[in-house]
RNA sequence: CGGGGUGUGGCGCAGUUGGUAGCGCACCUGCUUUGGGAGCAGGGGGUCGCCGGUUCGAGUCCGGCCACCCCGACCA
């Protein structure tokens, strides 16, 4: 029985947040039943609740990128050789993980299919096809499909070889409109997460070392994982003409002169459901956003042998009328689990609030309620519940997006002097703000020395003071750039 | 691809100097329980990663292979 010692050291458990955050996050993955190891390497199964998750961020993401007007559409998982490689650096930048058909049976195939790791190939071989006149510009297309990029070392919904997302591909009359479009773009991620996910990001531009193979300019929504660590939670890139060319995607322009479309594209994955657990998970185990939870609120029935019945009856009413209310409810009714086990148990899936009704609840109208981010919990009146219940969803909503910011806020520097920056790195908890002379050179050194990558340069506060000088080399700063260690 | 580690019931592990496999959790049955990870009793489940060798006998010793994990390199 032991309760003491059903802490740290039950085999039901997760490792500590804070003495262990790698080990703390693949338990928490596991033991919430939101991912497990496949039979193929690198590949990963993701189970209901997980894939619950996945499912509410894209089908909210996906009203979103409608109400942008961009329309769904699907393309084909593979792409010929040929197609792959007609952008030069596109193809050089994916080339080391993409995995290839080449046999239909024992036949070999005439050309070699690749599985595709982004469409832009495929994409704009068709939009070539797709596109005559100015009149069929802006084409606006999103496409929810899964990619393939073979990676070395991967880590549940971080980096697997094969996963799910959501790749927009836009053509654009002028340079000004798609530029447009790919900031658009991202302030749509940004909302998104802020608003359904309670993640907070930062919009920024990437570095040319860490922009996107064929791209012009990648801009990205970083966010602070739970440990300090940067994610990069989503990306648009401005693809200017280089695939335009490369696939010869032209329109008859108002003037009567041929011209190549300005494309974009953009994405997200389920690497999102990592950032999730990563910013909002605790030493209890997840904490899932109401917004984006399958189970908004779990009803745990108190059942004692003669009151049973009576109390699973109390328990699916009130579910019923919290369904009504648009609350996604499930009642624990599992008669061979003790209360304790199941409040550990939905405390560790992340539920947003537990309802616990038992006789004595009954007798007085009232129940018990809990909120997973605060661990607070109170005597509620079973009249106007589901209201209640609705104000305490929003509640934890805004509670985890202002704990998120807070964590941000606390965790970023601004420095000026390179041997703190070094420290502060070396800690590795901490978003720094530091000068960069905007070369190459400097960022691979930086990165050298202190394992730091620039994760972007912010759009708001990216700007240098005349006055500002490189954090490392001492030249004139071009930006002011965010170091972070990175996933 | 370099360095390190681990492969034994579903999961986590133990297994002394070689003697024919065990523990916890989970699972099944029954009874008692149930408001913070229940108790008792009974029960099911393993060709010890694979191949070969040494030996009367290998989970254990030797050789080879494979897989996975960790650290690095790499990863829009």
């Amino acid at each position: 029985m032991g309760k003491k010692n059903k802490g740290k050291g039950f085999e039901g458990g997760i490792a500590s947040r804070a003495e262990d955050f790698s080990r703390w996050y693949i338990d928490v993955v596991k033991k919430a039943d939101l991912a497990d190891h496949s039979d193929v390497k690198g590949c990963m199964v993701i189970k209901p609740y997980g894939y619950g998750i996945w499912e509410n961020i894209q089908q909210s993401l996906d009203k979103r990128i409608k109400a942008t007007g961009h329309l769904n559409a699907y393309f084909p998982l593979f792409v010929p050789e040929s197609f792959l490689k007609k952008e030069a650096e596109h193809v050089e930048g994916f080339a080391p993980e993409v995995p290839w058909v080449t046999h239909v049976g024992e036949e070999p195939l005439d050309e070699r299919l690749a599985i595709r790791p982004t469409s832009e190939a495929i994409i704009g071989a068709t939009f070539a096809r797709w596109i005559q006149s100015y009149r069929d510009l802006p084409l606006l297309i999103n496409q929810w499909a899964n990619v393939v990029r073979w990676e070395k070392r991967t880590r549940l919904f971080l980096r697997t070889s094969e996963f799910l997302w959501q790749e927009g591909h836009t053509c654009h009359r002028t340079e000004a409109e798609a530029r447009e479009e790919t900031i658009k773009m991202l302030g749509v991620y940004h909302d998104f997460m802020r608003d359904e996910m309670a993640i907070p990001t930062i919009r920024g531009i990437k570095s040319e070392r860490e922009k996107f193979a064929g791209a012009v300019d990648t801009y990205t929504v970083e966010a602070m994982m739970g440990d300090g660590w940067a994610l990069q939670a989503g990306t648009s890139h401005f693809l200017g003409q280089n695939f335009a060319r490369a696939f010869e995607i032209k329109f008859l322009d108002e003037d009567n002169e041929h011209k190549f479309v300005h494309q974009t594209s953009w994405g997200v994955s389920t690497r999102l459901v990592g950032a999730l657990i990563m910013s909002h998970g605790d030493e209890k185990g997840l904490r899932v956003p109401p917004r984006i939870a399958p189970i908004q609120a779990v009803i745990i029935p108190i059942l004692r042998k003669d009151s049973a019945a009576a109390t699973l009856e109390v328990a699916n009413k009130m579910a019923d009328d919290l369904r009504a209310s648009d609350i996604r409810v499930k009642v624990d009714d599992r008669d061979w689990l003790n209360p304790g086990f199941k409040f550990h148990d939905w405390e560790l899936r992340g539920v947003p609030v537990r309802i616990e009704i038992g006789p004595r609840d009954i007798e007085a109208n009232q129940c018990m309620v809990a909120r997973r981010d605060t661990g607070e919990k109170e005597a509620l009146s079973l009249d106007g519940l589901a209201a209640k219940i609705t104000e305490m969803l929003d509640a934890v909503q805004a509670g985890l997006l202002a704990e998120a910011e807070a964590f941000r806020e606390a965790n970023t520097r601004e420095v000026r002097d390179f041997e703190e920056f070094k420290v502060l790195i070396a800690e590795g908890k901490t978003f720094v703000r530091a000068p960069w002379d905007g070369t190459t050179e400097t960022e691979d050194e930086i990165k050298a020395l202190t394992k730091a990558t620039i994760r972007c340069i912010p759009l708001e506060g990216g700007e240098a003071d005349r006055a500002d000088r490189d954090i490392l080399s001492g030249a004139p700063a071009k930006h002011i750039a965010i170091f972070a260690r990175a996933y």
